[in-house]
DNA sequence: ATGCATAATTATGAATTCAAAACCCACTCC
DNA sequence: GGAGTGGGTTTTGAATTCATAATTATGCAT
């Protein structure tokens, strides 16, 4: 039994003074259910059964239930009146509507950047992105270091509602079995445009940066279609 | 006392078979604590307590606690462990960077009508355009139209993700206390502002569209600031 | 009086209990 | 043979209970 319950327990076990930074088991709960459903352990359209899981991490109904309510804003999830939880299938249309927000936000990131930030923003971008260069073999790697870097310059363009909305929909595209860097050579053309985008932002060229970013995500839709 | 329950009432009070559309309860609490705290009768900052509610509602904590979770992931609401839930205060930058979102999705979607969207999409958001017409000198049926309006033109360009995003973002800026369209003047403004870009919709002109929805926002948040 | 330690109170987080809706399945009747 | 019906089971939604963290109040010593 996988006893998420340990690290916060209360009632049937006593735990030590728990961590630093305690949080509460809903989140922590949330959190496992978003791994299982990005690992498929919990497929799209299928249902959440809420007992089988309480009983598997050894918990009680009532932080399950209140993580299955949040995931249900974020959109991981679909709550049915009196039947239950499923997990969120996206469609074709879906990805694409997100593919669409998510350029248009993170091309206006890359332009703010491009525009206004400050050195030490542009070489902690570098930085990412020499990482990122270093992963080419790793395609898990690959994708945390991609992911790294998007945040990161979502972070510097200094938006934090938008770092905030770029990460709920960046969840709900992982639902997507169809992902665009599993595709032969995508990887290395990703890469190429990352370079391209790089140069832009270190030159200062906002439009550049913008159609750069839009450009990349449009072929990514493509390679993910 | 406001018997929140009595609509899906349960355990005490036994009430009629229900609503044709039946919805959970901590829906129908989560939307009244918006209600709230838009109308500030909880104001920004301010710690919720929980038993007052349940006892002033009828309810038990259980749906209450759901629905606060909502809210928190919506952004109106700050969880803190072991301290329960406080309204979100929103600040001057916030104001400015949920701006610059609304600006950037919004005149995206009036780009995407004014090239793609069909005679009968075009006709809807005329005749909504109308109704604003027919409401200067009733600020709240105004504000009421004025959404309507936005929320329309977000529907016509058929992202559903993006629609989702803007609504979220418009919860939080009601929590903003300085409203654009309470500055003298500027509700007119704003109209004369929306029939310019009914004008681009109506020709076609999808960067005219963009532009002007730009600047509608640009203007909102100087009456804003 | 002021500062600290400790006891009483209160509120939160989570488990448990309970009522009713949905589901399942055998059985009947046409 | 199939549509409908009734009872039993499962599962959800929500109330309630319980343990503990946080807060406040109280007392004691300086």
């Amino acid at each position: 039994m996988d006893d998420l319950a340990a690290a916060t327990a209360h009632h049937p076990t006593a735990a030590p003074p728990a961590s630093l930074a305690p949080r509460a088991l809903y989140v922590a709960v949330a959190e496992r259910l978003r791994q299982q459903i990005f690992a498929r352990e919990l497929e799209p359209g299928a249902w959440i059964d809420e007992m089988k899981l309480c009983a598997h991490w050894g918990i009680s109904r009532t932080p399950l239930r209140e993580a299955l309510k949040v995931l249900a804003v974020e959109g991981l999830v679909t709550m049915k009146v009196r039947r239950g939880a499923y997990v969120t299938e996206v469609s074709r249309d879906d990805v694409a509507q997100v593919y669409h927000l998510l350029a248009l936000l993170e091309s206006d990131a890359a332009a703010q950047v491009a525009a206004h930030a400050p050195p030490a923003a542009r070489a902690r971008l570098h930085a990412l992105h020499e990482a990122l260069e270093r992963q080419v073999d790793d395609r898990d790697a690959f994708f945390a270091a991609n992911e790294r870097f998007h945040f990161a310059l979502l972070e510097e363009a200094g938006n934090r509602w938008a770092l905030q909305v770029v990460a709920d929909l960046r969840k709900v595209m992982k639902l997507n079995r169809h992902h665009s860097l599993f595709r032969q050579g995508r990887l290395a053309d990703s890469l190429a445009e990352h370079r391209a985008m790089m140069r832009a932002i270190a030159e200062g060229n906002a439009q550049a940066a913008r159609d750069l970013m839009q450009a990349h995500f449009a072929r990514g839709l493509e390679a993910a279609a």
